[in-house]
RNA sequence: GGAGAGGUGGCAGAGUGGCUGAAUGCACCACCUUGCUAAGGUGGCGUGGGCGUAAGCUCACCGGGGGUUCGAAUCCCCCCCUCUCCGCCA
């Protein structure tokens, strides 16, 4: 959540940041925290004079009274009476401050493109050669059925549409991508993390998935439990509540987990082949840092080409995009996506999201450090990127790495994670 | 699942109704001392909010939420977590 006070200061900026991301009954939050804002700084004083008042009589009363004692006592019962109606509305003031400040979303980077979806989205640099062999490249769902890889039919049977299952040398190159995604990251300084992959209500809201994102989780009622859409849910979390001290940031994790949605809404979307499924394997890379902009944004820049060294040792071709405010979550306050060349689409597809929050996410999360100068705590910085997530990542290498003679060819770095073969 | 014990400031650890926002130690910050990456001395040092230009004043917070009381870290209830023992299962 945004702090408060920028809120007061600028709330025209919060709120034509909001519109910027194309949450009109968001920005509305903004009017509703400041009114609410103002009633609790206006009940505050009150409240805090009587109960000054009542310690005052309080401390009094404990040495020595013998019947003066009795007067005392009725005067501090009908103070206590008075200060209870009011301490129920401050309660109510305070919570409602909090719901409306969840609400209200990050304020966009200025260099964020306007726009409504994916369309306005910019290019920012283009990598590998995306040119159409010339042989016809099938689809990489037929192309790996028919390989005895995939079975979408059987899955959807026995767990409804947008589930998948993969067979032989599928997932072993699973596996194998896998692994090497965290083998880089962990190459670069990145502690490896397997984290839990259900969580309380409240680590959802620490990342700013809840409230609003309710709805694209799986839930398990009975233990008050959500599975996580991305690792990045409880890898943010790990230091949530926490005061760390400057000299042990930046912290670096990649996590590696399972991650499922719901998916809802998006009946009709991309529901061929491996593109949008209800679960899936993503390593993560998660970075905790002092609050300084400059740093988040060179962080930034790293984690994504952390990504896009992955992607070039799996010699896949992909582009860089800058995602505008109508595509932009939450929490976020400037998204990459990197989309990966799908010749079955002739398009690109987005397969990666690196976003920088500042202290948004922190702030809900309570994670903070001491500065090394030893002054107040200040809420840290937090970054994530998709290092490799499938079987998303699994459409572009059975289509570019498809070959004329129905085989698949293995990327080079990736041999010595399937025995040293060159060709699945 | 059953039975106990416990959750206090960055950490360790006192505190069982008002004198406790909280002893003490460590860590940390500032200054001083000291002939050398050690040791010592003095002072400071929890977090968040409100009011104030400021100095400062004030309120809340001792796992979370309710309650008792004029007054709760301290008493009662519910929940969460940790540890020990028993059971169960892998």
């Amino acid at each position: 959540m945004l702090d408060i006070k920028v809120i007061r200061e600028d709330p025209e900026r919060v709120r034509a940041g909001a519109l910027k991301k194309h949450f009109p009954a968001r920005a509305e939050a903004v009017d509703r925290l400041l009114a609410l804002d103002a009633e609790l700084r206006g009940l505050l004083p009150r409240i805090e004079q009587m109960r000054a008042e009542q310690k005052q009589a309080g401390k009094r009363l404990a040495g020595l009274s013998p019947e003066q004692r009795e007067a005392v006592l009725e005067q501090q019962k009908a103070l206590k009476a008075e200060l209870q109606s009011l301490e129920a509305r401050e309660k109510e003031l305070q919570v409602g401050v909090r719901e409306q400040q969840l609400l209200i979303p990050q304020v966009p980077d200025p260099e964020v493109p306007e726009g409504k979806d994916d369309q306005a989205n910019t290019e920012v640099r283009r990598v590998g050669d995306a040119t159409q062999p010339t042989f016809e490249v099938r689809a990489h769902d037929d192309f790996a059925t028919a390989r005895g890889w995939l079975d979408v039919e059987r899955a959807a049977a026995m767990a409804g549409s947008r589930n998948y299952m993969l067979f032989g040398d599928l997932v072993l190159l699973q596996d194998a991508v896998l692994r090497l995604a965290v083998d880089h990251m962990v190459a670069k300084g990145f502690v490896p993390v397997d984290p839990p992959l259900l969580v309380r209500d409240n680590i959802m809201e620490g990342t700013g998935f809840f409230p609003g994102g309710e709805e694209q989780t799986y839930r398990c009622e009975v233990d008050g439990l959500n599975l996580i859409g991305t690792a990045e849910v409880p890898v943010t979390s790990i230091h949530g509540g926490e005061i760390l001290g400057e000299a042990e940031l930046p912290k670096l994790y990649v996590g590696r987990s399972m991650c499922f949605r719901r998916e809802a809404g998006t009946y009709g979307r991309d529901t061929k082949g491996l593109y949008r499924v209800h679960q899936f394997q993503k390593v993560e890379q998660v970075i905790i840092d002092v609050a300084d902009e400059g740093r988040s944004r060179a962080h930034h820049e790293a984690i994504v080409r952390n990504a896009e060294e992955v992607l070039q040792m799996l010699e896949l071709p992909y582009r860089v995009v800058n995602v505008c405010g109508g595509d932009l979550g939450v929490p976020q306050a400037f998204k990459y996506d990197i989309e990966c060349w799908m010749p079955s689409r002739q398009a690109f597809g987005e397969t990666h999201s690196a976003s920088r929050f500042y202290d948004y996410q922190a702030r809900r999360l309570g994670i903070r450090y001491r500065p090394a100068d030893g002054g107040k705590p200040l809420h840290c910085h937090t970054l994530n990127n998709t290092v490799l997530a499938s079987p998303r990542i699994l459409i572009p290498m059975l289509e570019v790495h498809q070959r004329a003679d129905g085989r698949l060819h293995v990327p080079t770095a990736l041999r010595p994670y399937l025995g040293g073969r060159d060709r699945l």
